[in-house]
DNA sequence: ATAATAACTTAAGATTTTCTTAACTGAATG
DNA sequence: CATTCAGTTAAGAAAATCTTAAGTTATTAT
């Protein structure tokens, strides 16, 4: 088998090549401390590199005098090559962590995510970044990196994603919600919840929480869904309009709760298995824009914090002043989450 | 104090640089194996460089298929600088052992070297190498090899050449010798050799033999030269011309020695503390046309070797069989040397 | 003068990187 | 159905690199 001689260099012995790039630093200088500093090394490390150098090539590079280091011919020939072979290499590099589209952000999200929380709350990073064209593109499954512009997903789940960078943004709660609207016509505290439509969107298997909530308030499980939809949005909405009582996640909720438009009429709460995470392959966060947007929705998000720390102090105080009659005088019931926001990781 | 910015990649931080070059060749093979082959090193230890460089990027170079690997997008875009920048670095190299005058040796060595021996056989090695001009510079000193355009020095001396690099060429002895044609004029066996002028260069003081010579042959101390020269090709001739009796180094009279225009009177012979090296800057041994010389010397040096042996021999099986008067009755005496060329290295 | 300082060298040991060995994958070959 | 082939992975061995702690030698300061 015969192949195409190797390009240059390829084919010959190579000198140390770290000992080279000590040399490019140390010539720049003219000098070994100075090297020694920008490569956060001791002088020490320069003065043998070089020395290692110049054993490989068989000739000095550098001039010794008492306080100053000085390059000899030798020196002076080998540093233009080095300079610009090393700019060449690292040309290379940058063009790796380029960004093609330095002016559009795509972002892949859960649409209820998107819809709920991100789309409203977008203003004031656009208007920190008013260069920048964010697309959210809504979807529930992960985008494949590969095969799209996508710069950056939002996920829920469990952060394994193999190949990819994640970084934890949010842990989630759900809890039980309805439209205080209908509150006068259901009596919840009777067995059965009073016979309040149970509204559900499906939920994945990890983080089922129907079972556990059907025994907390005697219902019979199965329990019967009057509505069951695919997407947390459309569970918000028909909420909103009063047809029943949902689980919902609370970065859905929040304002909706704040704003009294939804009430939490029982005292439960569940942490979700699951969490909201940044992914994008690695070289993704590396850009400039992802960057910003890393930094605005890490504050942004904090308000989601604030709020639950908010909230589930008053739902824990509220009825434990005028307990409910069905929970058998029990505390509320906290599942998997003792108090507010771990930053536990358990992605 | 402030520098210009660093050029390029200098400033950043920088991959792993063995790495890249891992990269560069698995990149023009397409295939791990061959690389490792190419790198002498094994297939595990390439894979593993591949994906450090992988992790450090944050990006993966090649798609792993089952039996061949792939450059990803990303890798194609890094491969023409990797090599590109490869290429610059070795061109630097390339240029420091650069021959800037590949036609020409100049070689620096003792006059009595260069006339005696040098210079009379040197026509097989322009035979050979028809297109090289020879200069031999002859001097008593080493040529400081930045001031000059010199290739390779000959020395006689210790082999202590600091910063240069030495190759040991020859050890040498030295031993009385005259013209036989005043053989008759002088009756050696008498005590102080019968009057026979004594010839004598100037030796350096490591290796003055003359107190142990005039101890054994019973001349009085220190000894009367009728003739002191400062070179050794003009003691050489002082003797051929019958002047007396010298110590001459054998590699400069063995020829003489051969057609019996000198003969050795006397049973002595001592080993030189100095011997015969080649010495140069290391790169200069790099450059063809002293690799060309040193092969030619090399071989053309054994029969000087060749010679001795046989003279050495003679030499003392003739004395054994008829010892002088004068000897004490002792066996032939060497000093500092047993027997024929040793090739302990006590440079 | 004498001392302090500055830049570098050197040796020895510690640390980190890199390499090898050996067991393991998963698909193509035969 | 067993082999082979190209690559992966983990663990320990080997090698390269770095730090520490002395020196050196000339310059600057006292």
């Amino acid at each position: 088998m015969s192949y195409p001689s190797l390009p240059g260099i390829l084919s010959g012995r190579m000198p140390p090549l770290k000992a080279l790039r000590v040399f490019a630093v140390a010539a720049h200088y003219q000098s070994f401390k100075q090297a020694a500093e920008h490569l956060f090394v001791t002088q020490a490390a320069v003065s043998q590199q070089i020395r290692l150098l110049e054993e490989h090539l068989g000739q000095t590079l550098f001039i010794r005098l008492n306080r100053e280091v000085r390059l000899t011919p030798a020196g002076q020939t080998l540093y233009p090559f080095v300079i610009s072979g090393f700019e060449e290499l690292s040309r290379g590099l940058e063009r790796l962590n380029e960004d093609s589209n330095p002016d559009a952000l795509i972002i892949n999200c859960l649409p209820s995510f998107a819809g709920r929380w991100l789309v409203p709350g977008l203003g004031s990073f656009q208007q920190q970044n008013p260069a920048l064209t964010v697309s959210i593109i809504p979807g529930h499954a992960l985008e494949t990196f590969e095969h799209s512009d996508t710069d950056l997903a939002i996920r829920f789940g469990r952060g394994h994603y193999p190949g990819l960078k994640t970084e934890l943004l949010l842990e989630d709660y759900y809890l039980p919600v309805c439209s205080p609207s209908i509150l006068d016509r259901y009596d919840l505290s009777k067995p059965g919840l009073g016979g309040i439509p149970i509204l559900s969107d499906d939920l994945p298997d990890d983080d089922n929480l129907w079972p556990d909530f059907a025994r907390r308030v005697g219902l019979p499980e199965p329990i019967h869904s009057s509505l069951l939809v695919h997407d947390a949005t459309m569970l918000t909405d028909a909420v909103l309009a009063g047809q029943g009582l949902a689980l919902l996640r609370f970065s859905l909720a929040y304002r909706l709760i704040e704003s009294e438009q939804l009430v939490c009429p029982l005292p439960f709460y569940w942490h979700s298995v699951f969490s909201y995470f940044l992914v994008a392959p690695e070289h993704h966060f590396r850009r400039s824009k992802v960057q910003k947007f890393r930094q605005w929705i890490a504050e942004e998000i904090l308000e989601i914090s604030a709020s639950w720390k908010k909230v589930s102090d008053t739902l824990l105080s509220g009825f434990e002043a005028n307990s409910l009659p069905d929970s058998d005088s029990e505390p509320p019931v906290i599942q998997q989450a003792c108090g507010p926001y771990s930053t536990s990781g358990k992605c």
